[in-house]
DNA sequence: ATCAATTTGTGAAAATAATCACGACTTCTT
DNA sequence: AAGAAGTCGTGATTATTTTCACAAATTGAT
């Protein structure tokens, strides 16, 4: 596409950038600087700086970004106007969590239906959005692209089959299972086990020195 | 500390090598080669060995690694033996997810108690662990060193400065909220509406090669 | 015993990302 | 109006990570 120089380090920031400066907006600020937003999400300034500069001259020397110009900048650039469909599979604790969670506010993905086994919980909502038999998967997917898996991790496989034959391109895996799928369907996985482990990991081995930057995704 | 050569983006690894490793060895497996374990975690080969590597040659050549030999490394080099006391920190969706995950199965990171600000939680148990009230929280956080932190996010600034008043090193975020910690302080951020919203964006404006790697983290 | 098939470990190269540092321009203060 | 302070955009550098590709060693089949 035509953007296709955009670092993925830095697109994987843009969601975040575009939270902080609609909070920015809601406060009444009218400016900001490269290093105040530093500040804010805990990114280098002079990577902030780079990062906007891939869109071209964003900011005002001497002066900073305006937050209403970059705000509706990035609207359109993250699509913030097209709002992506998403399902989620399984309605466990985590599951659960999604569907409160009322991403959607102020993004542009929305779940729109889940699916459990559970027969208590088929047929009720959460957070508005209703549970489908896992059974219906098949009729109900259409036209969704994007799927959210919390299910347990030894259905993850069959799921991720099925998902697949339905057209899903990408898929959010909650699951520790390191699913397989086609070249054309994209997977990013969050293991909340290896997270833990990792920290604790690097609190052992790491030692932080003086103004080693302190937080990391 | 002695191996502080080790990337981090090994270091990342580590975790997830550990346990498919494990689920190797109880599958009855004795061997394995960078190959194998690169269809199950995906990863590329070569960055499995060039991981492995810096601790050593742990295979043989032409055979592969010995899934015993490695785990028992592993279980040395990972601390497996040693565990990492764990609190959560808000007893939501996400948390009573987090404790009824059972991570600490196969872990080295174990959640001790968790705080929430509900009194019809406090004095319950979830998944075994005892939930206190959050003003308890100077009183029975001695001795840990890690937190889970799944609060909404209008309260992670101040939990965040008791957290590290009272000697928190490690801290995995799942807050909205970026944080402000002091240098020795390590923070993880998990952002589950950014992930959500990464994924979308890349689906639409980095469209998936033949043969371009399909998932990460 | 021989040889084809495997598979590691790693030097070297390539790719990706972060950071420094400064010229150019803007705003602010007096 | 002039100078000080602030801030961007970016060339250049440095750091980190991934990948290639192949010699060396091992295995397994005949």
């Amino acid at each position: 596409m035509e953007q296709n120089k955009i670092p993925q380090a830095t697109a994987k920031r843009l969601p975040l950038y575009y939270r902080f400066l609609n909070n920015l907006q809601i406060q009444g600020k009218t400016r900001v600087s490269s290093k105040e937003l530093s500040d804010a999400v805990k990114v280098d300034s002079a990577t902030i700086r780079r990062d906007f500069s891939y869109f071209g001259a964003l900011g005002k020397k001497g002066y900073g970004y305006n937050v209403e110009y970059l705000l509706g900048f990035f609207r359109k650039t993250l699509d913030q106007d097209e709002i992506t469909d998403v399902a989620l599979i399984g309605v466990g604790n985590l599951g659960t969590a999604f569907l409160n969670y009322n991403f959607m506010k102020n993004n542009n993905t929305k779940i729109m239906l889940a699916f459990d086994a559970d027969p208590n919980k088929v047929g009720t909502e959460i957070g508005g959005v209703p549970i489908y038999h896992i059974d219906e998967l098949e009729d109900k997917l259409d036209g969704i692209k994007v799927a959210i898996l919390t299910i347990p991790a030894l259905e993850a496989d069959r799921v991720t089959d099925r998902l697949v034959s339905k057209g899903i391109k990408g898929i959010l895996n909650f699951t520790p299972a390191r699913i397989t799928v086609p070249d054309d369907v994209r997977v990013h996985h969050i293991d909340l086990a290896v997270e833990l482990q990792a920290l604790a990991y690097f609190l052992k081995h790491y030692p932080l020195e003086i103004n080693e930057p302190t937080s990391e995704q």
